[in-house]
DNA sequence: AAGTTCTTATTAC
DNA sequence: CTAACGGTAATAAGAACTT
């Protein structure tokens, strides 16, 4: 703030990264302290309605058994038929995240919420070294204890994606400094995955050029940049700075809501089309109220069959505030060709706006 | 030929 | 049965269509 700490030798940032540790399985044990030490996952209760979501969070005990966010509940049934199975408790969630993000915020204002439980500060104004971020760091832990009874793990480093390498290496509950000069020797040893904008696909890619079955980063650093942007486009030429630890990406304070939408997974696969268009008039419902007052300039629907198949159909139109009986004039011929052109049950069906301005 | 619009693929949380 | 798989949003790339 004051002028004295401002800024470090060559003006390089200072980013924190903060996430809570298994943040909805962790809240699930503070209101419910018999769950602390047991098997916990947080997503649905696979003996109810038997269960086709994917696993939210579990504990670190439910992780022993190979149980990871983004897999089948069923499955993470078979691994850990003893675990407690919770359904997500959405509202309690957002409420407790508010809390801990607006005391996080009292440390500085420059924030970037990712998701209920990330968020990326940038101090480069408020420190003068990474040793004081690290104080900072300390004390937001202990104030998120202190209020809210839940941990949380933070990275620092000097940009957004080492900073999340260096969160990641802390977890959990801990917290971990990466200074510039062990960026690159950090980095080069990871894998490939580390970097942000590379999943299994990319790795995959990246697997066949490179003739290793786990490439590194370092491995990855022999591509020129044409060459990254001739294989993997656009995003190439990012990848060949963040193969080398740069990543220049601000901390974003807020960023514009572009399309709003809603979808629903059926129980069981259905073809009856009054069930489908009965949930369709909800979906768009409850669209129509989260854009509230907002332009709409398009709509896409989404039907994903039974076979998995997804396809999406969109029209486009003048921008507009329009009511919802329009959006429903839009959107049903485009759910209705999705019924008429397959014979196939309906597993899912989705409803998106596109926004103007 | 250029500019939109539509569709799919991929990623992230 | 082999199989398993949410919901929300952004972004990129390429095809298709218009002007």
């Amino acid at each position: 703030m004051t002028s004295s700490k401002r800024k470090n030798k060559k003006g390089e940032r200072v980013i924190l990264h903060i996430d809570m540790d298994y943040f909805f399985a962790q809240i699930e044990e503070r209101e419910n302290p018999q769950f602390r030490g047991k098997p916990l996952v947080v997503g649905a209760d696979p003996k109810k309605g038997k269960g086709r979501g994917v696993v939210s969070t579990s504990n670190y005990e439910a992780r022993e058994y190979g149980i990871k966010s983004g897999m089948p509940i069923s499955r993470s049934y078979k691994l850990c038929p003893d675990a407690i199975f919770l359904p997500v408790n959405m509202d309690l969630y957002k409420k407790v995240s508010e809390r801990i993000f607006g005391t996080v915020k009292e440390f500085s204002s420059k924030i970037e919420r990712i998701s209920l439980d990330e968020a990326y500060l940038d101090l480069s104004k408020k420190v003068g070294s990474f040793k004081e971020a690290e104080n900072i760091g300390k004390k937001i832990k202990e104030k998120i204890f202190e209020k809210e009874n839940l941990t949380c793990s933070i990275g620092i480093s000097k940009n957004k994606m080492m900073a999340k390498i260096a969160c990641e290496l802390a977890k959990p509950k801990g917290i971990r400094v990466i200074t510039p000069e062990k960026v690159v020797g950090i980095i080069s040893e990871m894998g490939v995955e580390v970097v942000p904008g590379i999943g299994p696909k990319t790795k995959d890619k990246l697997r066949k050029k490179l003739k290793k079955r786990d490439p590194k980063v370092r491995d990855a650093q022999i591509f020129s940049k044409e060459e990254l942007i001739n294989f993997f486009g656009k995003r190439g030429g990012e990848f060949y700075e963040k193969f080398r630890g740069k990543d220049s990406s601000p901390v974003k304070e807020e960023r514009e809501v572009k399309t709003i939408g809603k979808e629903h997974t059926f129980q069981q696969d259905t073809k009856n089309p009054r069930k489908i268009t009965s949930i369709f008039k909800q979906l768009i419902g409850d669209v129509y109220r989260q854009a509230k007052g907002r332009k709409v300039k398009g709509v896409t629907v989404t039907c994903r069959y039974e076979d998995f198949e997804t396809h999406t159909k969109q029209t486009s139109f003048p921008a507009g505030e329009y009511d919802e009986r329009f959006l429903i004039k839009k959107g049903t011929p485009l759910l209705l060709k999705f019924l008429t052109q397959s014979n196939k049950k309906v597993r899912l069906i989705g409803f998106r706006v596109t926004l103007y301005g």
